[in-house]
RNA sequence: GGUCCCGUGGUGUAGUCUGGUUUAACAUACGGCCCUGUCAAGGCUGAGAUCGCGGGUUCAAAUCCCGUCGGGACCGCCA
């Protein structure tokens, strides 16, 4: 046994006791006559002695101790000398003087300092993932991570839900994120897809009868990275037959409330229940349909004032079926012009023409470029309407509905970091539901799915199928937090008529659809229950727990921007014998030189 | 496919805008020596960067320009 404890459990009921302590040289603290080591491993970090007198040949051995050299260390637990406790550590009442070292393995210097949290260049940080895994940041992420799966497999299994694993290689599905592919030896010319989420299979599983499912599953999809987008991440995939939308939600309502008071006690939920919006009322008020509720700065519409309001910039965007809609940013009625026309540079970067505003200094000074347009009549019922005070800015934008949401819906949040109104530890959910159930797309014009393609449609709204898809609304919820969305699901067509109805609509050949998912169809035909489901990405969810700014932080060995394992090297070339055995020949674009 | 930002000893930064004052500075880590109560230990001392790479402008380039590579943020993409 190379210990008898963990370096963080000893503690004054300790002293006397002879112990062995195996783990890592995190600081090392050399005053000649007597040397002080920080052992750590992955349970704390407690402090050993060595003693020159006590210990000559133990004192000696220790002098050639580095950074995270792994020793075990033999020794007796005594209280500190009173005025030297650590209150920093949980182990600083005591130490271990040791009389015995054991070098169990030397180290090379690290690339980068262990002990010190400061910020290294992330290219390093991940070749040396290893390494970086040992500080106390990924450490301590790693294991919330782990408490936030454990919670989640705990709380499921005591509510009957059974934790089933579905294929990794599957069919390739063309809808949707681009496929990773992996070649068929046994069948050449042909591919298994990774999942893009085990959708069809935890259907399948309803079908056959689990009723309640769940999976750390585990999903791919072949896109551009981002901060909070990984080529595989894991989601908490969850179904359920005999249910309608509103289980489905107060049971996830319930876990992540019992989640964040086991897991993060510290965080605050904003409101609970989570409160509902409608995807209209989300694009109203915030601009998005994932936004943070931490914070006012709601937008204001404000179309039906300025319909013949004499600013032309205005009126055209109204005739033009747009909007005109604007933010009170209160307190920043003082904002120079350089200030405001950084402001304007921000929102022309998501299609805005330009950022009109009204400055209000202080009590009866008016800065702005339009508001001499406005009649004193119009100006009034502007400021009511926007509750302006001295002190405030006023800044709208008038466009084409879309771009008015996306522009200050960004700018909502721009400002909120801007201004430091954002709480680090309040949690607030909320559900989005009431998604229209298709969207039109104006390039193949035809509807496509919102969300996908086995979603239900509301049942009052299945009639509005035939007569106006565009404002039929699918049973479709997402859950958000804090900016994020962090899961979205459905009640799922368990009918076949209705199923056929909405290939019909979005214009998916029957012939096609059979196809693609003939196993899917055929299926239902053998007597499907009601069912639905949900899907929380689990690294948005640990990102925003550990209070981190993108998921490679809560994910061990994470890819970088490029979708590179940069510590081993993936995706790497093959031997040619590889490619053979796969029937695959390698083409390379022509921008690409041949190595 | 596109836009923006970054690249200086092992690590983190300063210097770059405004070229010469630099033998490229500081902290930390690293080597050696001293030191019996530290916990960011301390003191003395030493070594370590041709400033990502290539080209150009110039009497002179870490500094300006072009290209390229690497990294990050974002748009497109992500049912």
């Amino acid at each position: 046994m190379y210990k008898t404890h963990t370096c963080g459990e000893l503690r004054t009921e300790d002293v006397g006791k002879t112990v062995k302590l195996a783990g890592w040289v995190h600081r090392r603290r050399d005053h000649g006559g007597v040397t002080f080591i920080d052992l750590r491993d992955r349970f704390g970090i407690t402090q050993v002695v060595f003693d020159s007198q006590t210990a000559p040949q133990a004192h000696q051995a220790a002098d050639a101790l580095r950074m995270e050299w792994v020793i075990q260390v033999e020794g007796i637990v005594r209280k500190r000398p009173p005025g030297s406790e650590n209150p920093a550590l949980a182990t600083g009442e005591i130490e271990v003087a040791a009389q015995e070292l054991r070098v169990l393995n030397s180290a090379k210097t690290p690339p980068f300092l262990i002990y010190k949290d400061e910020e290294i260049d992330e290219h390093t940080r991940l070749k040396y993932r290893y390494l970086d895994l040992r500080r106390e940041r990924m450490r301590r992420n790693l294991e919330l991570r782990h408490r936030v799966v454990k919670f989640i497999r705990d709380y499921l299994d005591e509510r009957g839900f059974w934790e089933i694993e579905t294929p990794i290689l599957f069919k390739t599905t063309p809808e949707g994120a681009r496929n990773y592919l992996v070649p068929s030896r046994l069948h050449p010319g042909e591919f298994y897809a990774l999942p893009q989420s085990p959708q069809q299979l935890k259907q399948l599983l309803m079908v056959a009868g689990v009723e309640r499912y769940f999976q750390i599953a585990r999903c791919f999809r072949d896109e551009d990275q981002r901060g909070d987008r990984q080529p595989e991440f894991t989601q908490l995939d969850i179904e359920m037959s005999f249910v309608d939308r509103e289980d489905v939600m107060q049971l996830v309502e319930d876990l992540f409330t019992k989640l964040v008071a086991a897991v993060v006690p510290e965080k605050r939920i904003l409101a609970s229940p989570f409160p509902r919006l409608s995807y209209r009322e989300a694009l109203e008020r915030f601009g998005k349909d994932n936004p943070d509720l931490r914070y006012g700065l709601e937008l204001v519409n404000v179309t039906d004032l300025m319909h013949n309001c004499g600013f032309a910039v205005f009126e055209q965007a109204i005739r033009s079926g747009g909007s005109v809609r604007g933010i009170n940013v209160k307190g920043c009625g003082e904002y120079s012009r350089k200030q405001i026309d950084e402001l304007t540079e921000f929102v022309k970067q998501f299609g805005a023409k330009g950022l009109a505003y009204i400055a209000l200094p202080h009590e009866g000074e008016v800065r702005s470029t339009f508001a001499k347009f406005l009649s004193p009549e119009v100006q009034a019922a502007l400021f009511e309407r926007m509750r302006a005070e001295a002190g405030d800015l006023l800044v709208f934008i008038a466009d084409k509905d879309k771009i008015v949401f996306e522009a200050l819906g960004r700018l909502r949040v721009h400002l909120a970091e801007k201004l430091g109104l954002i709480d680090e530890n309040v949690l607030a959910f909320c559900w989005i539901i009431d998604f229209p159930f298709v969207v039109w797309n104006e390039e193949e014009q035809r509807w496509d799915p919102s969300h996908h393609l086995f979603t239900a449609p509301m049942p009052e709204d299945i009639p509005l199928l035939d007569t106006d898809p565009g404002r039929a609304r699918g049973q479709q919820y997402d859950l958000v937090l804090n900016n994020y969305e962090i899961g979205g699901g459905s009640i799922r067509i368990h009918d076949r008529a209705l199923q056929e109805k909405v290939f019909k609509l979005i214009g998916l050949d029957l012939e096609v659809a059979r196809e693609r998912f003939g196993h899917m169809l055929e299926a239902f035909e053998y007597g499907t229950p009601p069912h639905g489901g949900i899907a929380p990405g689990i690294d948005r969810i640990c990102m925003i727990l550990a209070g981190e700014p993108n998921i490679r932080e809560v994910i061990a060995f994470p890819k970088n921007q490029a979708a590179r394992d940069v510590m081993a090297g993936a995706p790497s070339p093959v031997e040619p014998k590889q490619l053979e055995e796969l029937h695959i020949r390698v083409e390379l674009p022509a921008t690409v030189q041949k190595s």
